[in-house]
RNA sequence: GCGGAUGUGGCGGAAUUGGUAGACGCGCACGGUUCAGGUCCGUGUGCCCGUAAGGGCGUGGAGGUUCAAGUCCUCUCAUCCGCACCA
């Protein structure tokens, strides 16, 4: 018998899949389509087992998908332009494009090695100016129908850098992780994309697809919906209305002070120097101190808020437990039923009216009420003491908005998208500021805006881009005045939230895609990826496929009708990723053990949709697996003879192995028993390699196991007489031959197992009591004692309950 | 604090609808093949008592429902993840 030569075997197939295009897929509907989707990579170095996990899973399902009848597009491709990259060229003085495309060039290769079942003829890299080209064609009708605009906002800002700082570039104690110096907050006008038009159905549309709860939950939390009333309170002094947001006004009797938040409009027109001193220190506070704070601080303003429900003065504070992103900045404080509210007013010796009295309690001000209960009832409000806290905080809002002073309104934390960033390495964003026309849009024909080379990434108080001079000054596409370009780029969430579509008709060069095989393909039918990417990715992404929808440029409103979420592969139990600097790639376990090895190894270690420690030893079986499978499988290949199955045990186990592994890839995504079935079937093989049962086991197995090692399965396929495995139509289990000769049937005396019958499967009910009651084992157990009960559960137990 | 998950042999895990707990694999032990082997083949392997037959215990912990619970209910402990002063 000749050894198992996985490099020769596995490069030998990748080339017949190759020249046979097996995996090109045209935008014909030939048969029911399928499309197969992993999230795109981020080119860094190299790629590392939790690569090898979500891009096997896809690969499984495809070629399953394949062989089951289905026209299966199942693309990749780059999600090039990024942090990392630029990072790198700042200190290593390498171009971020050289870089990037040294990487996609090698990621590719081990990509490749791997047996993945790409339609590579597909391929993209956002930072490609054909893909980015149309990006910007895209901003631009989100530009006209006023979905982008430019507003201030605040930024983390390094002030010896000179830029702007990513959340993840701020360390926990509030310093830049380059230089160290203690991040400011900053006001700078931005891009922002208006997706909070979308909160709504971004919301209703969870209910329209298949994925897990558990990450629906995180972005309907993320999205934040919450009902309530929004109440005009008026400061005289500033002869000025304040909406606060609130999703209690039956508690609007209960509001004993003001609060706004140190970043809130009005309080810079506040003329106070601790005012002042204090909005100062806040804005420096990093957001880890300000969460760990237990006091709450503040200050008074010397302004006064009334409550228009009652006419009463409550004194205005500024106070950073109040955050100037959520609800409208400004709230009404109700010590009595809000713990941030009863802590302040402790701090401040403010007062504490309770509003709601609980059911069967007294009013007791000394603490703050603020769970709901069945029962409470309002009181110290007026006319409208005595009635239940929801009702009463319904007609409190209804009288408000009778008067003009309120309205019933639903907030959401979920914010604008701010996408522009101060970064080099990202899409241009194609404006040009023009001091007649204000922001003019790059004309159409004049797109794509290339990234020019620049000298220095480094910014230096304004982006890398300002650098380059001769483009960015420009006549005004609009007057032919002077002008200039915006310097900055997108945010790389926006090159991520229509790749998808761009597979489908990557080659277009006179639109960003066609609607007709955007249409034929969409919405994607299993996407797969990192629950790291469950809420910003696949909210923008949702929000990009709406808008295009508004727009008629296709027919769906949800871009992923089912979403697996892939676990983590960890080192050391901590998540592999090179951030963490625990990567171990694939490439050197594909030279020592194979592709295929690798592919079985990374879905068996346990299921997919959970994190698994990554061993090596485990590498190893899988590898072990692969040759018994080679040995085994040959030997038939050479001496069993072909014909119809027998019928005879290995058979019936070929069977059953064929409906547990459809099931468990075909509906459970259970990949790892699906692993374990074959194993077994391949075990029983082995033990009886002669007949014509062992040729049926053999091309069984063999068949089974071609998702998950595609190369050995297909060698054998060939040494089985047979070709093409990859079109091959998937087995089916016969029902018939799915019926066992003999069960085991339990037998309990009160829930113990006392012996145990060997029965043909159907055996009725009365036969297996009697049979049970003639078991010598069980009599001793009855010994003569009374049955009290007998439970019969035919093909599964007896139970004799004395 | 809120939300989401997860706890099963020495280890990774299986048990899909309340019905035989521990499939499959790793590791380990013993035996065989081999000049040798980090190869391959075979047998055994949850824990405790027992030479054995057999018996008892057993799915983080404590209760409960049921003829029957890894699975359902209540409480609790631990670990991980997400959001975090959300008005």
């Amino acid at each position: 018998m000749d050894t198992y030569d996985a490099t020769a075997i596995e490069t030998k197939w990748q080339r017949v899949w190759d020249d046979a295009k097996a995996f090109h897929v045209s935008n014909e509907e030939t048969q029911p389509k399928s499309y197969v989707l992993e999230m795109l990579p981020y080119p860094s170095g190299t790629l590392h087992m939790g690569h090898l996990l979500v891009y096997t899973i896809g690969d499984v399902v495809t070629r399953f998908r394949a062989r089951n009848g289905r026209h299966v597009l199942h693309p990749q491709g780059f999600d090039s332009f990024g942090l990392p990259a630029e990072n790198a060229a700042i200190r290593d003085g390498v171009h971020p494009r050289d870089s990037t495309e040294r990487n996609i060039e090698h990621i590719t290769r081990s990509m490749r090695r791997m047996g993945w079942a790409y339609d590579w003829s597909r391929s993209l890299s956002t930072h490609d100016p054909e893909y980015y080209r149309w990006q910007q064609w895209q901003f631009l009708r989100f530009l006209e129908r006023g979905l982008a605009y430019r507003k201030g906002a605040p930024v983390k800002w390094c002030p010896n850098d000179q830029t702007v700082l990513a959340n993840e570039q701020v360390l926990a104690d509030g310093t830049c992780e380059r230089c160290g110096a203690v991040v400011e907050s900053r006001v700078m006008e931005q891009w922002f994309f208006r997706i909070t038009d979308y909160a709504q159905a971004l919301l209703d549309d969870l209910e329209t697809v298949d994925w897990p709860e558990s990450i629906k939950a995180r972005q309907r939390n993320w999205i934040g919906r919450s009902e309530g009333a929004e109440i005009l309170f008026r400061i005289e002094e500033l002869d000025e209305d304040i909406p606060v947001f609130t999703t209690r006004p039956d508690t609007l009797y209960g509001a004993t002070f003001f609060v706004l938040a140190p970043e809130h409009e009005l309080v810079a027109r506040i003329e106070s120097s601790e005012v002042r001193e204090y909005v100062r220190r806040a804005a420096a506070k990093k957001t880890a101190e300000r969460a760990a704070a237990t006091e709450k601080t503040g200050v008074f303003t010397g302004l006064h808020a009334v409550n228009p429900v009652n006419g009463e003065q409550l004194p205005v504070y500024v106070a950073d437990y109040v955050l100037t992103d959520y609800g409208t900045g400004a709230i009404m404080a109700v010590p009595a039923h809000d713990q941030r509210d009863f802590d302040f007013a402790t701090a401040f010796d403010l007062a504490v009216r309770q509003v709601v009295r609980p059911p069967d309690g007294d009013v007791d001000e000394t603490v703050a009420y603020v769970e709901h209960a069945e029962g409470e009832v309002l009181v110290n409000s007026k006319e409208f003491d005595g009635l239940p806290a929801v009702e009463g905080g319904l007609k409190i809002a209804e009288k408000l908005a009778a008067e003009g002073r309120g309205r019933f309104a639903v907030n959401y934390r979920l914010r604008d998208w701010g996408f522009s960033r101060q970064r080099y390495w990202g899409c241009p964003i194609p404006v040009v500021y023009c001091d007649a026309c204000g922001i003019v849009p790059v004309p159409d024909d004049e797109l794509p805006v290339l990234l020019p080379d620049v000298e220095d990434f480094k910014p230096k108080g304004v982006p890398p881009l300002a650098q380059a001079e001769d483009w960015v000054n420009v006549p005004c596409p609009r007057c032919g005045g002077a002008a200039t370009r915006e310097t900055e780029t997108m945010d790389t969430f926006v090159d991520s939230s229509w790749y998808f579509l761009r597979y489908c008709d990557a080659r277009n060069s006179s639109a960003p895609f066609d609607r007709a095989p955007v249409d034929y393909w969409n919405p994607v039918d299993l996407y797969i990826g990192g629950v790291d990417h469950a809420t910003m990715h696949m909210i923008y992404a949702r929000f990009w496929v709406k808008v295009l929808n508004d727009l008629g440029m296709l027919g769906f409103r949800e871009p992923f009708a089912q979403f697996f979420s892939n676990g983590w592969v960890t080192l050391g139990k901590v998540k592999m990723s090179k951030r963490a600097g625990n990567i171990v790639g694939p490439d050197d376990f594909i030279e020592r053990y194979g592709a295929d090895a690798c592919r079985l190894n990374i879905l068996f270690l346990g299921p997919a949709n959970e994190d698994m420690e990554w061993t090596e030893t485990s590498v190893e079986a899988m590898a072990r697996f692969v040759r018994r499978l080679w040995t085994v499988v040959s030997e038939v290949a050479e001496s069993a003879p072909a014909g119809d199955p027998e019928g005879g045990a290995l058979a019936r186990k070929a069977h059953a192995t064929i409906a547990k592994v459809t099931d468990d890839i075909g509906r459970r995504f259970a990949f790892n028993t699906a692993i374990a079935a074959v194993m077994e079937l391949v075990n029983e093989l082995s033990r009886d390699r002669a007949g014509r049962d062992a040729r049926f086991a053999a091309e069984t197995a063999v068949s089974l196991i071609q998702p998950y090692a595609p190369h050995a399965a297909e060698e054998l396929w060939a040494r089985l007489g047979r070709e093409r495995l990859w079109e091959a139509p998937w087995p089916v289990a016969d029902p018939a031959m799915l019926e066992v000769e003999t069960v085991e049937i339990p037998v309990q005396v009160d829930g113990r197992i006392r012996d145990r019958l060997h029965v043909p499967p159907g055996t009725v009910k009365e036969e297996l009591i009697a049979l049970a009651l003639a078991s010598e084992r069980v009599q001793t157990y009855l010994d003569g004692r009374e049955i009290e009960r007998t439970i019969v559960v035919p093909g599964k137990l007896v139970n004799f309950v004395t």
